[in-house]
DNA sequence: CGAACTATTCGTAGATTTACGAAACAATCG
DNA sequence: CGATTGTTTCGTAAATCTACGAATAGTTCG
């Protein structure tokens, strides 16, 4: 799946926000500073070509709906990142966030209670 | 400071690696594919453009020097996509991966031993 | 000295991105 | 039927990035 430019990425935010929609909804959806509509729409096309997305014509307006979820393009934008940063281990990504006090022992244990009770 | 562009940021990891150096270091410390000696030196030169190393001449040399340290990019690099993903909550970071079974309890266990025992 | 090397700088061709308007295409309504 | 409104498509100008060689300049060594 070929990789998101800027403006693919902010524009694919603005669709998960969304679910499926409408160039419109996802303009909704947009962070400041929204883009002129027919920019966007020129950007969602794109994104189409890409394999993002799939439309449905609905009468005479295309609808999109994501086919990649949020999850799965976090997990492999990080998992590239974790390659070259962390040394490819999360455990080395918490670990410096943990020592970089971003995240406390008290949510880590909180977390551990929530996925060791499953 | 200015965003790195991919090439760049690919630079940056061999100069990170390799510390203090000249060009033809960070070459040899390059992940493959290595590009042309000339090609890398222009990056370089942007990178030193941009703020991101320093150079002294030695002789007729010139050695550059990281100015941001790689921690330091990281974090800014993690707190913009934390923002745009997870909520701006490093916790709610940690949670996916913890969920997606990218961490084990096990892991989560030492960590917190180790940033509770400081 | 001058040939052979090494390193740097400059310029640029081509690719890609960004940003957006002009034109085309319905559908609706007064 | 026009006029208006909302949407999509197409094209493109400008900016930026990528990739690299040609030219340059300093060093070394026979």
């Amino acid at each position: 799946m070929e990789k998101l430019t800027q403006q693919e990425e902010i524009a694919m935010l603005a669709v998960w926000k969304t679910g499926s929609g409408f160039v419109k909804d996802f303009l909704e959806a947009h962070t400041a500073p929204q883009p002129p509509y027919t920019t966007l729409a020129s950007t969602i096309k794109n994104l189409e070509k890409k394999g993002y997305l799939q439309s449905r014509k609905m009468g005479n307006v295309y609808e999109y709906t994501p086919v990649i979820a949020e999850n799965e393009y976090k997990q492999k934008f990080m998992n590239g990142f974790v390659k070259d940063y962390f040394d490819d281990s999360y455990k080395s990504l918490v670990t410096f966030f943990a020592k970089e006090k971003k995240i406390t022992p008290d949510e880590l244990k909180e977390i551990l209670k929530m996925i060791e009770k499953n």
